[in-house]
Parts: structure tokens; C-alpha cells; sequence
DNA sequence: ATCATGGCGATTGCATACATTCAAAGCTGG
DNA sequence: CCAGCTTTGAATGTATGCAATCGCCATGAT
């Protein structure tokens, strides 16, 4: 087992990520010390940590507070993961796919193939549509070799609430377009089409953005009235 | 005055930044505590920050270490930042620049101008034009009205060492052409052309990146030695 | 009524004592 | 001499007490 600093910033980090607390919402070390009964000392450790991360804010003598993002900040951070994973398809397509890459990609769009046969609609349907997307995405970045871009990726993506919404949040014409995506993108991989990779790959991402950000917009309403609760309590 | 953990954290980021520990050496938070005349408590704060930007490497139970960078990482990381910067001046170039960052950014050009005259080429010489360099880049990051961009970006640079070589860096050669490529990335940006805005300013830190990556691999080889001293101690 | 001010409560910042863990040195038996 | 166990010590992990700071509210003067 891990040391309680490291196991409480995980589920604190899961916390922020999964949207238990809304944007805005101050921290109270005393607080999250009783209820994950342990010392403010982790406690301490795991905030800083996570401010450091970008999901907190820090202000000295003042404490720590969940960073809230609107939707322009959303709209931005997109339009940084997409160029990234251009980036990313691109530098795979140059140096070329290894046995072990191309297995696990092909094995992902098989699944994916099978899935899209699927009639009902379940939650736990998205959960599986969410895992291979997933770990499509994370193959790829693999592959690519280099760790930087991984670190860089992982920050784009962690963003507070956007798991959140994953009910409801495609249908079955977006999973069909997206598998497609998906295809095309390792087409032009292994054919060594280097533009064709980076174009589909960023477009991919950035189409997929713009979904969500229209969701976004439709819960930034109520926005306004969570945030004063939260300073309210 | 900020509190100890900042400031704490400013300096020991800021000798990391430039070098003062070898990439490998461990970071003993006692020894810290002592040098710098506080607690533990702060050095702990500081440690745990430092380790998610990424500059230290974190061990439960073990503690921090400094993290070393081979050359293939250096290679890595400018890739990610030529694209990014290359972004950065595609968003610029499309939205187009404010009155205010014009301004900026032809004071900085007219500036590099002057220098380029100067004949003799002191330190100090080479560290206006570093400035010069950085206030461009800064300019564009801000112009582009990205934090997320700007974010990525800002960790893209925090490259343990790379100040140091700040001497012998650049003769007037790459200077002119570095000046060059600033100007012409201005040009593009200001009369709309978003392709060519992008380019060259990927290319102009790719070409950047490629030389600190020659001076990187000449220091490598006495690096094992060092790696091995900080072992012993 | 408004603004300044001063104290009060709550929260964070820091130091330190103690617990825990890991690793390496030393010891014992073969 | 070596292998494996034991021990020991030095480092990190955690809890807690006290100090410092900030924001708020009440009080008073202009």
C-alpha cells in the first residue's frame, strides 16, 4: 500500500476530476482531514499537488480552491489536445508502428467494429465505448515514444466534470463517425501518410471538442446558482 | 512577503532550473531544511510541487530526486514545443494581434535590430538578446489568449540546465537568422497568413531546439560521471 | 450614512516529535 | 568464502501544537 500523502491525492484528484465538487468551491483542510480521517499533513501534501497539477487554485494564507472552468477555457484547452494529437498521430506515422502497437490498435477497432452492432444502449455500453476510445488514444501516444507528449496529453485531458457527462454524450451516428476516425487515422499510419494522419487525427479531436463544448454551454447556465452555493456553505 | 513554502519553492526551482544539481542527485530534506534556514515542512511543500512540474522525480518512502534529461528527452520536448509555438502563431495569426502586442512586439524587434549591431559581444550582449527572445515569445503566448497554451508552453521551457549554456550559445550568425525568423513571423502574422505564420515559427524553435541538442550531447558524456558522484554522496 | 479601525474567530503556515519504512552493513551458519 | 538472515541507522511519513495571517463584523468618528 502507498503512503496516505499519495493515496489521498488520487482520490482527491478523482474527486476534482469527477465534478463532487463544483468550480469555485473553497477547501477546507480541517474538513477533508476528518472525513478521509486522516492528519491535515497529506492532506496538505495532496493539495499542493494538485494545484500544481492546474485543478486547484492556491492563494497564500487563503487556501486552496477548485479551479472553475467556463467554456472558453474548455474551447482552448481543445484546441491544444488537438494539435497534440496531430502531433502525436504524425510522429507515429514517420517512425512507423511496431508489432506490438499494431496488434493492440487492431484489436481495439475489431472491438469497436463488434460494438457498433450493439442494439441496446446501455450505460455500461458507454463505459466500454469510453474504455476503447481510451485506449486508442493511449496506444497511440505509446507509440509515439515520446514522454513528454504523453505528460503533456494526460494534462489536456484532465479536465474537472467532462467524465461526468458521459451519459448521453454521443449517439450512435457520433460513435460510428468516431470508429471511422479511428480507422482512417491507423490507415494512413501504417500507409506512412504522415499529413493525412496528423489532419485526421487533430480533426478527430477537435470535432469531438466541439461536442462538448456545446454540452458545456447548456450546464454553464446553472453554473452561476452552483457557485453561490458554494460560497454560501 | 509571500510565505516560506513559495519562496522556498521559488529558489529551489530556480536551482534546479540552472543546473545547480546534477540530473540524478537526490534531494535530501534535511540537508535542505539547514541550507535554507527552515523546517521541513516548507522543503516537503516545495519538493511535492516541483515533483508534479516535473522537474524532480517522487518515490514513496524513498524521497526525490532530480530528474535527469538525455538528449533523446531534450529532442522530445522540442518537438512538442515547435509545435506549439507553431499553434500559438497560427491562433495569433488568425485572430490578429491587438494594438497593444503590436506594439510590443515591434519594440522587441527594433530593439534586436540595434543589437545586431553591436560589435563587441559581451555576456551581457547575450543576455539582452535572451531577453529580447523570451519577451517575443511571451508576447505571442499572451496574444494568443490561451492559458492552457500558455501553460504547456511554460513547462516546454523549464528545462533544467539550458540557462546555463546561455554562453557560447549562438554567434552572430544564428542570431541574424533568429531575428530573421522572428520578423518574418511578425510579417506573417500581421497580413493574415496563417500557414505560413505556423511554419516558421515551428521551424525557427525546431532549428533552435537542434542546436542546444548538439551542445547537449557534447556535456552528456561527462554526465555519467556526475550521475555517478551524486550516487555516492 | 459611509468609511476607517480595531479586535475576534477561523484557517492556514510552520516546527517538531514520533512512527514507519527501506536499504545497507554486519553477523552467523554452512 | 558466500548466502541469507538480522540488525541497525538514516531517511521519509504522519500527527499535532502553536504561531501568523486574513477576513469579517462591530464600533466609533467624521
Amino acid at each position: 500500500m502507498a503512503t496516505r500523502g499519495v493515496s489521498v491525492t488520487n482520490k482527491l484528484r478523482e474527486a476534482v476530476l469527477g465534478g463532487d465538487y463544483a468550480g469555485g468551491t473553497r477547501l477546507n483542510e480541517v474538513d477533508l482531514a476528518e472525513a478521509l480521517a486522516v492528519s491535515r499533513t497529506p492532506i496538505r501534501a495532496a493539495l499542493s499537488t494538485l494545484a500544481a497539477e492546474g485543478l486547484l487554485e492556491y492563494r497564500p494564507n487563503s487556501g486552496y480552491v477548485v479551479k472553475a472552468f467556463a467554456a472558453k477555457d474548455i474551447e482552448g484547452i481543445y484546441v491544444v489536445r488537438a494539435d497534440l494529437e496531430g502531433l502525436c498521430a504524425r510522429l507515429v506515422a514517420q517512425q512507423g508502428l511496431s508489432d506490438l502497437h499494431r496488434g493492440l490498435i487492431h484489436k481495439v477497432l475489431e472491438e469497436s467494429e463488434q460494438l457498433q452492432n450493439a442494439e441496446d444502449w446501455t450505460d455500461e455500453v458507454s463505459d466500454v465505448w469510453r474504455d476503447l476510445n481510451d485506449r486508442f488514444h493511449n496506444t497511440l501516444i505509446e507509440a509515439s515514444g515520446n514522454s513528454h507528449l504523453a505528460m503533456m496529453l494526460r494534462k489536456s485531458r484532465a479536465i474537472p466534470l467532462l467524465n461526468q457527462l458521459k451519459f448521453r454524450w454521443f449517439d450512435v451516428a457520433t460513435l460510428a463517425r468516431s470508429h471511422d476516425d479511428h480507422c482512417q487515422v491507423f490507415a494512413a499510419i501504417t500507409s506512412g501518410q504522415v499529413v493525412r494522419a496528423e489532419s485526421i487525427a487533430a480533426e478527430h479531436v477537435y470535432r469531438s471538442g466541439q461536442r462538448i463544448i456545446e454540452h458545456w454551454r447548456k450546464m454553464d447556465t446553472r453554473k452561476p446558482a452552483a457557485a453561490a452555493k458554494a460560497r454560501a456553505a
